[in-house]
DNA sequence: GCTTGAGCTGGAGTGCACTCAAGGATGTTC
DNA sequence: GAACATCCTTGAGTGCACTCCAGCTCAAGC
């Protein structure tokens, strides 16, 4: 279909950088990467929306590690449909669970804001901040990722 | 009032390690320890509250300098309330960010969850996955925070 | 045919947030 | 008073996910 690419245009459409993707692809999360006579890696428009996905499942905390299974059972197309699904669906999981675990702080800090808020009008501290005798140890925190800089 | 108590209680009761509390500490996080006669550290209450704290924001991705300059502004009480009202807020706004992304990338996996379904239960790979034209390079893709090994 | 630019490889370096280890002091229990 | 737990400090090490660099090749434009 539409013509191939080299690696300066992924970077540029996926908003990866060139070392980044090529860093990718060592860690076995690229498949299908040809070459052309000059030996440089050759995309095709695939690899953008593989990529896409790769960023949103990245984003929403999947490690590399995990990322490099996900790729790897994908690799077997069908014969591993039943552990992309698996996988997918387990992620999806740990995303619901993280999604609740932040709209649960989120209310603790807006609470703080507005008892800010409140400090601020009263010139004196309000009585009760809801310091919320909560969260015991919570060993099993909710997992999330890091972010590039960028 | 309650007997304060040392490092080891305070480490059970919030559930970080020791050597993290005292790391933090040297990282400026945690205000007002006294020391006993024997030089360990002395804590209260308030620190298992404060503790408790630092741990949202932690876990909806404030990073450690952030921390820092959060516990700097408290430390300066009344002087700085506008401050730590806007910190907070500001960390707020990132978290609805964030939550709102997720969300989205939420409703993808879920798709491409069914979209296996379909798959096994066809037995040929269904017509359409909305593998979604969508983001574009999203160059200012959303942060989140890592999370301990734990 | 030479400059310019994009891409290549291999390997070293970075930033963040811990985590661990060595060697020692102090406190508690029997 | 000996054993044992708990704490202390300093400093080094770890894991993750990139990011940068040196030195090179290749292709295209003028």
């Amino acid at each position: 279909m539409a013509r191939d690419f080299h690696i300066g245009e992924l970077a540029a459409r996926t908003g990866r950088s060139i070392d980044t993707i090529r860093w990718y692809e060592k860690q076995g999360l690229i498949p299908g990467v040809a070459r052309d006579a000059g030996r440089r890696r050759v995309y095709t428009e695939n690899h953008v929306a593989w990529l896409d996905l790769i960023d949103r499942l990245r984003r929403t905390g999947m490690s590399i590690a995990q990322l490099r299974e996900y790729t790897a059972l994908t690799r077997q197309g069908k014969a591993a449909l039943k552990e992309q699904r698996a996988l997918l669906a387990a992620h999806g999981q740990r995303v619901r669970e993280t999604i609740a675990d932040w709209t649960e702080a989120l209310a603790l800090i807006e609470a703080k804001v507005d008892f800010y808020g409140e400090w601020m009008r009263k010139g004196k501290r309000p009585a009760v901040m809801p310091h919320h005798r909560a969260s015991a140890p919570k060993k099993e925190a909710k997992k999330a990722p890091r972010r590039r800089t960028a």
